[in-house]
Formats: structure tokens, sequence, C-alpha cells
DNA sequence: TAGCTGACGCCCT
DNA sequence: CAGGGCGCCAGCT
């Protein structure tokens, strides 16, 4: 669901967990995406935040300013770990996401 | 087995 | 504004 979210927008871990059918596993989220790090394919865990759209996951990446460089390499301002107009660019899965993600799938 | 700890989120004091 | 409780669940001690 991740590799889904275009560049230059973000969305949530809570959001995710929602769509994927279950609401209040963020926590989930965040653990998925720590192990999908340094191996192909390639998932942009990069843009996905917290609800506040802080980059709570920096520390997981290699270098410390890692996380919030490729954020604003796809035009995404960053000040102070936060996205700026985080709304503005908020990727809503249920509003979003296509039927085609399940196919992929298999489903 | 029990407890703790997360790249979380929501609700209540 | 701070702090606590709870749900979530994989993976360690």
């Amino acid at each position: 669901m991740v590799s889904e979210i275009p560049s230059g927008r973000v969305t949530s871990y809570g959001a995710i967990a929602a769509f994927a059918g279950s609401p209040g596993a963020a926590r989930m989220v965040g653990w998925a995406l720590n192990k999908s790090g340094g191996h192909e394919p390639f998932i942009p865990a990069h843009r996905v935040l917290n609800r506040n759209g802080a980059l709570t996951g920096k520390h997981a990446f290699p270098g410390a300013q890692t996380m919030q460089q490729l954020l604003e390499a796809e035009g995404v301002k960053v000040v102070n770990d936060h996205v700026v107009d985080f709304q503005s660019i908020f990727w809503d899965p249920s509003r979003e996401l296509s039927y085609s993600l399940f196919y992929q799938m298999g489903e």
C-alpha cells in the first residue's frame, strides 16, 4: 500500500492501518516499514508520518537527515521534523487508493 | 508465562 | 500543556 503513495504526497501510519482493516494497529505499520528497509522492492517509507505530520521514523533511516532529504527531494517542505502543510498533501488510502492494488495483491 | 517495547492514535484527566 | 490508560500485535527477554 505504501508503494502506491505518489511522490510528493504523504500519509500516516494510522490511515494505513485503518484501511488495512486494523484501526489502532498503527504500530504494526511502523514495525513493517522498519523491516522493509534495505531491500527490493524499494518502499517509500519516508512518505509515512504520524498523525501530526511529524517525521517520527527518521531514526530508522541510515543518516539523521535522510528521511527529511528524501521528502524535500520530492518537493515536500519540512520544518522542525514536521511536514509543512501536511493536510493539503495528505494521501488518504480510503479515498485515493484504487481497486488495482488489491488486484495486484491477488484478491 | 509475563512483561516490555516499539517509525501509533484516540480518549480522558 | 502534561500525563495516563487502552487498543493494537510482533518479537524479544
